[in-house]
RNA sequence: GCCCGGGUGGCGGAAUGGUAGACGCUGGGGACUUAAAAUCCCCUGACUGUAAAGUCAUGCGGGUUCGAGUCCCGCCCCGGGCACCA
């Protein structure tokens, strides 16, 4: 039940005990089992053509010695595995080659597949999933429905960002100093219709639950600042003369409008037009033409000095009616609050920046209470705390008392209230491309909506969701979720049309279509009508999912993969609850791990989840860049290749390096002469247990003399090893394990029990090498895994006698061992026999003593 | 600009406010060997010293403390995130 070979040969052992897992299905998960679960997450990974380097199994390695221990703890374990394979690389591929991204896809996957394999980590294969799988993305496409009836989801005409190079838009997130995040390409904002999901209703839920994840703190920040919530008022401002209603703007300051000089109105604001006069008409418009051409880069890019032109027309202040003039400038964003503001240069840097450019006066409201400048003059823009002055009936008032009141004198007055903004935007759903999940929606003219909506209460959301395109309003109407998957039609050419619509939108038989809402049949509309009342005519979504959709939930699908009937089995889900511990890169900090987090609270909700948040424990594996220091790359040749690295020094090897490399967290550069003091630990390990022969060392033995020392080193490794891996530190671990086969090593006689111990400790990390030793010293017993997981004696940890450390002022003079608990006085005496400690005391005067029991005696002593 | 994280030998890194540098790599010396590889032993922060030992040393400058890599204040550098969000 073991291999033959002589020496340590990974190259016979690794195989050899991988086909036993596989034979014996040694990792499956058990769906109804009475042990406490235990899931272990990784980040599925995006199968793509490069294949894996050596990033890529870090985390993979730390979740697999998790798991492997918490087996032997006595959990059920999860620890599943799958495939992100939805997304632009393989859809570029396939416009370059014509061939079906799927097939691309499917290549892709078994070469990763096949290089996960080789490191041995302990994944249900059984449950293995693939996002681009029709039986996985129907359940994609089912949670889009529940949104959809929610009335989470909708469509919008909206700028959105556009990349000429990809055909396609991106989101917000996805795009990186004015290029696209995949290839580095430009975009541009055009007007588009699309899907777009209600994420800033959980705008609020989404930060208050950040509190009850264990995740990086960096992590928890970036969402807080991502959603970016902030107090302040909405204030309406009567207009002078036009009749365009009032103004209204958001302010998180409300306290410094006495200080409030002019408006500004975003440039496109729907009142600049109204507000706009004669002789301002040709300035604003020339404006508002050159904002518009403006790329977004140009409009945030900090550096360029801030522009805008006054519109002719004024407001009233509605706290003293003072006679505010009203300007355009493009530093005010529509997509915020309320795309007008009032500005404040006295205490606000934007604002106070504007203002010296126009000329504009500047009315400080808010006094420092420290920090004036040499003439005694507080500094302007002044935008810290203080009193307030030249503000009528509320000087003296501290601001944020002064925030409260004004905005409580408004609201009286109908003027104003209290509102929370969030920076958060919703979150844009669709995608002009093949290769993602069609949407399941029809789109149908009015009085059919009309008659569906009458026959299936229920089924729809309660405002249908519409867009209007020449005069002709579309309602959008779900696939019965009974016909889901919607899966997508073979297509001729892969290429996006161009004109912002979908390789889809040219396969008129499946886009054009009689439609049977209640039951999904559809017939192309170049034939007659089917028979019957459920027949509709209409119009597919050419638009598909992101890639973040498959993602946003497959967490769950691993519960319960196979099931036909739900997302996965109330029971499963019940039992499996939330991963207990999820590991993976700190680049989806805000994307996948915010967007999941929304999902997953619909689905709560819907009563569908247990749990309101999806990822109670996350953590972040670092980045192992190249030998160079630099992020590993093909173009700079740095890239450190798992295959090549097994061949050579073999995966126990490998696995036990990148764990031992630094903390997991920790970005850390590959050196390739490192692994070789690993790989000479597990071949000393080999050592010590087998002779050259490959028999049982004969040092071994059941009644070996073995040195207590040694024992204990056992004992204090088992405890060291355990804390260890339940904290992620694997690389003290490691060191630990180093340590004690230094010692047996050293050690003439070792008891069986103490060896066997030993490879149990090691099995997480160096799984292979484990089971083969293992077996060889019990004499062909079961598998490591199966043992329970050592304990150590606490007994044995105990200790009578501890070095105690003299220092004389502080200063390291000396040390001694002496008995466990020994009194002070006792301690200064000896320490004032100590050889190396009496010459410091001579002639002096002892001050001071401070004694810690078992670790240090420091003596202060002067003339 | 703002918000995080980090700066420890030649290198990766270890250190509940209590012996700085565990463990590993690299380098040097030795043992074994006909020889080499492998293995084992010793040394490997800097400076002074024959030695014993001592002084300095955790990015820089201060501080708290009997005692600071660790806590506090002010800087410098590196990495990440956000970036006109009123």
């Amino acid at each position: 039940m073991a291999t033959k070979c002589k020496d340590y040969n990974f190259h016979e052992i690794e195989p050899f005990w991988q086909s036993f897992w596989e034979e014996n299905r040694s990792f499956r998960a058990e769906n109804d089992s009475s042990k406490p679960k235990y899931y272990v997450l990784d980040m599925f990974p995006y199968p793509s053509g490069a294949g894996l380097h050596v990033g890529h199994p870090e985390g993979y390695t730390a979740t697999d010695i998790m798991a492997r221990y918490k087996r032997a703890k006595g959990f059920n374990v999860l620890h599943p595995i799958g495939w992100d394979a939805f997304g632009l690389p393989a859809e570029q591929h396939a416009v370059k080659t014509g061939t079906h991204p799927a097939a691309n896809t499917r290549n892709n996957i078994t070469n990763f597949k096949r290089q996960i394999k080789a490191f041995g980590f302990s994944y249900d294969w059984e449950r293995e999933i693939d996002t681009t799988d029709p039986k996985y993305f129907r359940w994609t496409q089912w949670i889009f429905l529940q949104l959809f009836k929610r009335g989470l989801a909708y469509v919008d005409e909206r700028p959105v960002w556009w990349c000429p190079e990809l055909r396609t838009v991106l989101a917000n997130e996805e795009v990186v100093d004015g290029k696209s995040e995949v290839g580095g390409y430009p975009v541009e904002r055009r007007n588009l219709r699309q899907w777009v999901l209600r994420i800033t209703a959980y705008a609020e839920r989404l930060l208050a639950d950040l509190k009850e994840v264990d995740w990086p703190d960096s992590t928890k920040r970036m969402q807080e600042a991502w959603i970016g919530r902030s107090e302040g008022a909405e204030i309406l401002f009567q207009l002078e003369h036009s009749s365009a209603g009032p103004l209204k703007i958001f302010t998180t300051r409300p306290d410094t409008l006495f200080g409030c000089t002019y408006m500004v109105l975003a440039p496109e604001h729907p009142l600049v037009e109204p507000l706009t006069t004669p002789a301002q008409k040709a300035a604003v418009d020339d404006y508002k033409k050159k904002a518009a051409g403006k790329s977004d880069l140009e409009r945030t890019d900090l550096s360029k000095d801030k522009s805008g032109v006054f519109s002719g027309s004024y407001a009233i202040n509605p706290v003293n009616g003072a006679r505010v003039p009203i300007w355009i400038a493009d530093y005010v964003l529509m997509g915020y609050g309320t795309g007008a503001i009032m500005a404040v240069p006295a205490h606000d840097e934007r604002d106070h920046e504007f203002a010296v450019r126009y000329a504009l006066p500047v009315v400080q409201v808010i006094a420092s209470p420290k920090e004036p400048g040499q003439d005694g003059a507080t500094v302007l823009p002044y935008t810290g705390d203080g009193q307030l002055i030249q503000s009528g009936t509320y000087n003296d008032l501290d601001w944020r008392e002064a925030k409260r009141r004004i905005t409580a004198d408004l609201a009286s007055r109908q003027l104003g209230r209290a509102t929370v903004n969030y920076k958060l935007r919703d979150w844009l759903f669709s995608r002009q491309r093949y290769w993602g999940e069609p949407f399941p929606i029809v789109w149908v003219g009015e009085a059919d909506y009309q008659r569906v909506a009458a026959a299936r209460p229920g089924g729809l959301p309660t405002d249908p969701v519409t867009f209007t395109s020449d005069g002709v309003r579309h309602f959008a109407l779900p696939v019965p979720e009974g016909a889901l998957p919607l899966e997508l039609p073979p297509v001729q050419s892969y290429l996006p049309s161009g004109s912002g619509e979908s390789p889809l939108a040219n396969e008129t038989a499946w886009l054009e279509i009689w439609f049977n809402h209640t039951t999904g049949a559809a017939v192309p509309a170049s034939q007659p009508r089917p028979a019957g009342e459920a027949w509709v005519s209409g119009r597919r979504e050419t638009n598909t999912m992101p890639q973040w959709a498959g993602s946003c939930w497959y967490y769950l699908r691993y519960l319960d993969p196979r099931n036909d009937h739900a997302i996965a089995s109330p029971e499963a889900l019940r039992y499996w609850g939330t991963p207990d511990l999820y590991v993976g890169g700190a680049e989806h900090a805000v994307l996948h791990l915010l967007y999941a987090r929304f999902w997953h609270k619909v689905l709560f909700d819907l009563g569908i989840v247990p749990e309101s948040e999806p990822f109670r424990k996350l953590f972040h594996q670092g980045i192992i860049l190249g030998e160079d220091g630099e992020k590993m790359s093909k173009s700079r040749g740095n890239v450190a290749n798992p295959d090549t690295i097994i061949a050579s020094h073999g995966t126990d090897a490998l696995r036990l390096y990148l764990m031992f490399l630094g903390p997991l967290e920790a970005m850390k550069p590959w050196n390739p002469r490192g692994i070789e003091g690993v790989l000479r630990f597990l071949q000393k390990v080999w050592r010590e247990c087998l002779t050259d022969e490959g028999a049982s060392n004969p040092k071994i033995s059941d009644t070996a003399a073995e040195p207590a020392e040694l024992t204990k080193l056992l004992h204090e490794t088992i405890r060291k090893v355990g804390d260890d891996i339940e904290a992620l530190r694997f690389n003290t671990a490691i060191s630990q394990m180093m340590i004690f086969a230094n010692a047996l090593q050293k050690t003439p006689q070792v008891t069986r029990a103490t060896i066997l111990a030993f490879l149990q400790l090691l099995a997480p990390f160096a799984p292979h090498i484990a089971e083969e030793l293992w077996n060889r010293l019990k004499g062909g017993a079961a598998s490591v895994m199966l043992a329970p997981w050592p304990q150590f004696d606490p007994a044995r940890l105990t200790v009578t006698e501890v070095k105690l450390v003299f220092q004389v002022n502080g200063k390291h003079r000396g040390d001694q061992i002496v008995p466990l608990g020994l009194p002070e006085v006792e301690a200064v005496k000896i320490a004032s026999l100590h050889p190396k400690i009496a010459p410091y005391l001579q002639g002096k005067i002892l001050k001071r003593v401070v004694y810690v029991p078992g670790k240090i005696l420091n003596l202060v002593v002067g003339e």
